[in-house]
DNA sequence: CGAGATTTGTGCGTATGTATT
DNA sequence: AAATACATACGCACAAATCTC
């Protein structure tokens, strides 16, 4: 087949649903078999699909559950202190442990005159300029 | 196997070796190939290990050619307006095409206080705070 | 310029382990 | 205990892009 990848047509679907509101956070999606059954495709396409969603923060797997639309918690402010570089990349597997965050999430860093450095999951934290 | 899955030790060694410098940017990293006879693998364990690194983007698969490490840009300041908020997330596919972004990078995204909506590459653009 | 080798991109199948329900 | 569902890992085949000669 020319054209676009099964597996980014399958997610590409997916998202339209998820960021319509047609599926809710919170909401169980198709399990892998399930969508392996409606595009008729193998097991392992149906999940690259739901990978590229993981990947932009929409979606999660969750073991011997299924897989689900990811709530998105409520971002607090922060400031940024005088002098100092706030960064936005992605974390290390390390780093989403330490921090609790899952994949898809970027992380702040904020680097202060001193040289400290600060991490802030970027979807818990924004920053907010007083005006 | 108990413990680290396969990949991400794979992953973790080559991350140690690009952070550490002794893998430099633009530099070429062992084909897929070359992977899978270092570490006794399959090539698709090979490749998920590449597939993390290209998430926290540190490299970059390129077709025909290789895997690279990625080269990183410089930040420019960016100034926060008074009354604006900053995010940071990932993009889409359609935003990644359309800011030219590769995976791995997320976006700064501004809301103005009249809902005006800029959007920045985070790996192209850092907040400075005057001081 | 072309032909072949190399290397990544996509897709399928199978097996086994682990966590949750 | 059993069923369900995801996690990891092996294998194979062919397409598409790049590089080399």
């Amino acid at each position: 087949m020319p054209g676009e990848p099964t597996y980014q047509h399958i997610a590409a679907r997916i998202r339209h649903d998820i960021t319509t509101g047609r599926l809710a956070p919170g909401q169980t999606l198709p399990s892998e078999t399930m969508l392996q059954q409606t595009y008729g495709v193998a097991r392992q396409t149906a999940r690259r699909a739901v990978d590229l969603l993981r990947a932009e923060g929409l979606a999660d797997f969750e073991r011997g559950h299924g897989i689900v639309v990811r709530i998105q918690p409520e971002r607090a402010d922060l400031a940024l202190p005088a002098g100092a570089t706030l960064i936005a990349r992605m974390p290390t597997p390390e780093e989403r442990d330490e921090h609790n965050v899952r994949e898809g999430v970027p992380l702040f860093v904020v680097t202060l005159p001193d040289e400290t450095v600060q991490v802030y999951p970027a979807d818990r934290w924004q920053m907010r300029q007083a005006g």
